[in-house]
DNA sequence: GGACAGCCTTGATCTGCATCAACTCCCGGT
DNA sequence: ACCGGGAGTTGATGCAGATCAAGGCTGTCC
């Protein structure tokens, strides 16, 4: 596995900084929730990283300093027991936050999938931050409780159904749409391995790869690559993801 | 492990109407954050709920008009696959508030598993508190973090746990005291049934019976009779409670 | 272009826990 | 005291998914 990249080697020459205003990522984050006037000061917090695929963001035991926004990439979060058993806790796209959920160390580990770029704040800073901007605590509470709510249904998920229904439940969980044609909205891509979403789903590749598999002579979806597929019976699938077929 | 969560308490107070200037769970809980001075307006805002073992809190795909504050007694929330699988999200105690992770509708049930008191607040009102109460707010985004964390912990336990170290687990989540006899660290009360614990850890009635005995057996537990035990061992169930034995 | 290395798929076998089935224990009601 | 019913325990059997094993596919590096 990689190491921890130290931190963005631009800063060596001339301290550029974040810029908050120019972020394709504001709207779709917490940091939405900043006046446009205040974004100065968010600049002034923000320290860009930029990290390679499999890179460490974040790991599991260390002292909690930094919490995190991601701007672009995606990012696998997730707990091991000492026997390297793996349980992906979740999949972070751009926007989304990280660290909410953290005490004076770390209890997950986050890496990215692919090449991906963040903004980190100092956990001192991003407290006096909360205190001055209620907006911002009103944001992160409610997606604090989004979390949650999406917490139980992976309990749900981990805890009662089978293989089958997990699977299904997972592939209506993806954001099903093609970027490159966003008119078919039953277009599904999977930047994760198959032992991404195994880990993810308390199941191992092989199960998953079978039940994808069967799913596809089924008819219920059909399998463009190993990372694309479609859906070709949605209301089939969605049958199948709570066990009422 | 669901919503907010405290430690159990001893409450003998029944308040008739509310009073939280004299709530034994004010301070356990997020009430614990309004001034003293403001209670008055809490009071007008709360509504006394009493209820018997058994009875329903919040129905799954109900609307979502409450937020729920347990001030006595012991709460299931669980939610329901459309064929009567359940999954137990967490058991609340007094001190713990009930209704954060929630929508248009309540994505989840729960139920007094004894009988049990709590502090209704419709929701509209609940939100305006939050507008005019800083540190409400923040009370509630600290416990809705150490929800989270406590989610995730369960979803590994739910992934990617045995059944022994499920069971070991739970045993060491317990409040370890009784109340009878304080001194005893290692004596634990199951309020709940065995088939609550089995829905609560992904597995079922016989397979936690089982578990038990076995545990007792190695030694490492002394079941006193079916609600209450005594940990012998406790580094030994420490070691199965992660693989690490 | 050949070879290696990941990742994925597919098949054969194994096993941990579920399921099915008694049976015991306890408690509450009459 | 007796009965009925719910909760818990224990045993026998079954099965979904894990594990073990063997190739196949794709991309990358000399």
């Amino acid at each position: 596995m990689f190491e921890l990249k130290a931190l963005p080697v631009e800063c060596d020459d001339r301290p550029r900084s974040t810029d908050c205003a120019g972020c394709g990522a504001r709207m779709l984050s917490v940091c939405g929730s900043i006046e446009e006037a205040d974004l100065g000061s968010l600049d002034a917090l923000a320290d860009p990283v930029t990290l390679e695929a499999g890179a460490a963001l974040i790991r599991q035991g260390d002292a909690a300093q930094h919490v995190f926004n991601i701007t672009t990439g995606s990012v696998r979060v997730y707990k091991l027991l000492s026997d390297g058993r793996r349980q992906i806790i979740g999949f972070l796209f751009a926007g989304d936050f990280l660290g909410l959920a953290t005490g004076e160390t770390y209890a997950f580990s986050a890496e990215a999938i692919e090449p991906t770029t963040a903004c980190r704040f100092r956990k001192s800073d991003y407290r006096a931050l909360i205190r001055d901007t209620p907006a911002l605590e009103a944001v992160l509470l409610e997606r604090a409780n989004h979390e949650l709510a999406a917490a139980q249904n992976h309990m749900l998920l981990l805890g009662r159904k089978t293989a089958i229904e997990r699977v299904a439940t997972f592939l209506l969980d993806q954001p099903a749409h093609d970027p490159a044609r966003p008119s078919l909205t039953d277009h599904i891509r999977l930047p994760m391995t198959r032992s991404e979403i195994a880990d993810y789903l308390g199941l191992t590749i092989e199960t998953v790869s079978r039940i994808l598999t069967r799913l596809k002579t089924m008819g219920v979806i059909h399998l463009l690559s190993p990372t694309e597929l479609q859906v070709r019976q949605p209301e089939r699938l969605r049958s199948l993801s709570d066990g009422s077929a």
